[in-house]
DNA sequence: CGCTTAGTTGAGTTCGTTCAACGACTGTGG
DNA sequence: CCACAGTCGTTGAACGAACTCAACTAAGCG
């Protein structure tokens, strides 16, 4: 049974977060180091297809996420499920939740997870303790509302080639930047999840994905995708990437 | 020719800002008040048609709606276009330009708007002076960010006619909270911005709200939405509304 | 008075859906 | 060890939703 569970055996210390060694996120000072590594309560593992986050649920906590693939969705009463984006190392995440009280969505794991729990109630001590930490939430809510703005283009107005092609792009482009591929570069979904996302029905996807194959941009195996051609997917796309930028964490 | 134009002459006074007076908005201490003031720098009046902020534009401002209707949109190399939202009175823009450099969507006016104009170098000043109000700004950012999971679930998974029906539903209920209806409930916008904003063609977003005017619940006229019933809209959509909850604003 | 914009309607086509059946693989219990 | 159920991916056929093309009305404006 996929389960989440705290895991007090093994505590990273902020100082020796393995994130903050990638060049994408932005340098800390001692004092911002200091106040996070005290912000944080704990570290927290869940399995692949186990449930972080429930809609509806007031969370008591906040997370970052260390390790591993997860997404959020919302669902309507008959079932449909629409994906709204992934999450991966660095991401934030019940921020809607400490913020404004209920989750409006519901974040599960797609590969084994490991979070840093954070005390929702000492986060207004972060905004008054540390202007600079506040900014970065602030930047980190700011750039979620821009990737869902893109994936609304996407939904809205592109076909479904291009939409597809979108994704596995977007997910291979963030992927790249956590350094989070070692051998051959796989995207731990399935078909489902990328429907679930494109808004499209399995079985229009599973032919959609095919067509991608055929031109030799991807690769459907073991349960994940393939990525053959970063470059070449963005051109189906129309997709120009994110620009540089280095980004904060928490 | 739809422009916008700085209004040097009448400056309303924040300590008497008509939004205030809402029971929608928080109440504001006289010391955020005072820096709220300060940091205003004046006003700025857009006609009906008129572009407020544009893609790719490195703003050097902040806005905040006092007046009248707009909409955030983002378009495709070959024209096709996406609403991604729409503002209203007490909606903060330009902030992802302030915070990430750029600009990532354009900004147009349905109506005539008017807007207060903060000063960019000053958010940060916010962020070390006044904690409640950095948190505000990122409430806000976080209610972006709901808004748009709920529009991504409906135009990924909602048919047509919920779609509309949610979209309609929507506008009206943030309409009718900001008290924006004095007599008849009309909302500016033509079918082209329906059919942008649900991701359909002009054509069948015209057949699709024929079916919503012949089940009684909206009229077309005069280039407006007229809404006849916002519950019934409601539940063809299948939407619950927002919860209750006292919103900030700068 | 013509020109433009917004809305309407019909006909034919394309894209995406549902239904259905099947193969490959995994995990589980007897 | 095998039988069986469950998940995931694949494919074909038939249907339906949404699109494009096209023509036309009504209103607003110079």
């Amino acid at each position: 049974m996929a389960t989440t569970r705290p895991t007090h055996a093994f505590k990273t210390p902020c100082e020796q977060c393995p994130l903050r060694a990638l060049p994408t996120f932005r340098e800390f000072s001692r004092d911002e180091l200091e106040f996070v590594s005290k912000f944080k309560r704990g570290e927290l593992v869940a399995d692949a297809g186990a449930t972080i986050l429930v809609e509806g649920a007031h969370s008591a906590h906040l997370f970052t996420v260390l390790s591993g693939w997860g997404f959020r969705y919302k669902s309507l009463e008959d079932g449909r499920r629409q994906i709204l984006n992934y999450v991966m190392p660095g991401d934030l995440i019940g921020l809607q939740g400490t913020i404004m009280g209920e989750m409006q969505h519901s974040v599960e794991a797609l590969s084994p997870v490991s979070l840093c729990v954070f005390e929702r109630d000492k986060l207004m001590t972060l905004y008054n303790k540390h202007a600079s930490l506040a900014f970065d939430v602030t930047w980190i809510a700011a750039q979620e509302e821009r990737i869902l703005d893109e994936h609304l283009l996407s939904i809205g107005r592109r076909t479904a080639l291009e939409r597809a092609a979108y994704l596995i792009a977007f997910l291979f482009e963030r992927a790249s930047r956590l350094k989070l591929f070692n051998g051959r570069k796989y995207i731990p979904i399935t078909q489902q999840h990328v429907a679930d996302t494109l808004g499209l029905s399995i079985v229009h996807t599973n032919k959609t994905l095919k067509k991608l194959a055929a031109k030799g941009l991807i690769r459907w195996q073991e349960r994940a995708c393939e990525v053959l051609d970063g470059e070449g997917l963005k051109d189906a796309a129309g997709w120009e990437g994110f620009g540089e930028s280095v980004r904060p964490f928490i």
